[in-house]
DNA sequence: ACGAGAACCTGTTTGC
DNA sequence: TGCAAACAGGTTCTCG
């Protein structure tokens, strides 16, 4: 479920757990996620000081004082959850990792699906490492602004909703953040990148930001409140506007919901896309 | 070269 | 009620 606003929240969650820590344990409980796991990841981390837990598009990256960086995508289904390393419960069936801290704590990582994945590089290959090296810009970082949008969109024929979806132009929004962000805008998901039109691609540029932020804050103060409950992280019922609501009247629009239909749910390139005809041109 | 579709997995929801 | 199909927030590969 993560894209960029989760994986920033559970980056929140964690790095208040991690950084500055030794890790004193790293409990590896199959062969492979998506990937396989580094051979020598274990050997390599265990017992290594972690500095600093940042991100990069929907990538954790787990920074140690040797330089080595640890990769981590949460994929569809990757969760964190943080224990006390004395009264952690027993291993669930999806419970793939623990990262075990020499302060006390278990960090656990859970992914059903197991379409997340861990690589280990080091902090001089980073940038070239073959996950990161595609990735467009960050959009809540300097280089993402209506110029830049406005000129990668002319480049493109594809609709607008697959062209925000790749991961080359811009990186970290996935199937919610841009059906929200394309609402928001009042883009067609059909419309071609490259038919988008200056004006509009500015405003798309400046609502992506918007819509990441509120996701972002929602994910902080959800965290404060969530926390000391379960342990859990990342996940948190956002207020959507389209996503999820095929049938519900569209919010705030004024046309006629009844002759409309109101959200629609359409299939692109194999994903659902929600939006609204009437508002969204 | 590009886009659509399938594949990778398991769990949950929906529909007959 | 029960079972099968559809669907899920990501990425990557193949095929036409």
């Amino acid at each position: 479920m993560p894209e960029l606003p989760e994986v920033e929240t559970v980056r929140c969650g964690i790095a208040p757990i991690l950084e500055g820590q030794t890790l004193t344990n790293l409990v590896v409980r199959r062969a492979n996620l998506r990937i396989p796991f580094p051979p020598n990841m274990v050997d390599r981390l265990k017992g290594q000081d972690i500095t600093t837990v940042g991100r990069r598009a929907k990538y954790l990256l787990v920074r140690f004082a040797n330089h080595d960086v640890l990769l981590i995508h949460l994929g569809m289904s990757g969760r964190m959850t943080i224990h006390d390393s004395a009264t952690a419960p027993e291993p669930g069936k999806h419970d793939h990792v623990d990262f075990v801290t020499k302060g006390g704590k278990t960090l656990r990582f859970n992914d059903p699906r197991r379409f997340g994945l861990m690589d280990l590089t080091t902090e001089e290959e980073l940038g070239a490492h073959r996950l990161l090296a595609e990735l467009g810009p960050e959009p809540l970082g300097n280089e993402f602004n209506g110029d830049f949008l406005a000129d990668a969109l002319v480049e493109r024929s594809q609709p607008i909703k697959a062209a925000l979806l790749d991961q080359t132009l811009v990186a970290g929004l996935g199937n919610i953040y841009v059906c929200e962000s394309l609402f928001r805008a009042g883009v067609s998901p059909r419309r071609k990148a490259r038919n988008v039109g200056d004006k509009k691609a500015r405003l798309l540029a400046s609502v992506i930001v918007e819509v990441l932020r509120e996701a972002i804050d929602a994910g902080g103060s959800s965290l404060k409140d969530h926390r000391q409950a379960s342990g859990e992280m990342g996940y948190f019922q956002h207020n959507f506007s389209v996503y999820g609501r095929e049938g519900e009247p569209c919010p705030g629009c004024t046309c006629d919901h009844e002759k409309s239909g109101g959200i629609q749910r359409i299939v692109q390139s194999g994903r659902s896309t929600f939006f609204c005809a009437e508002r969204q041109r």
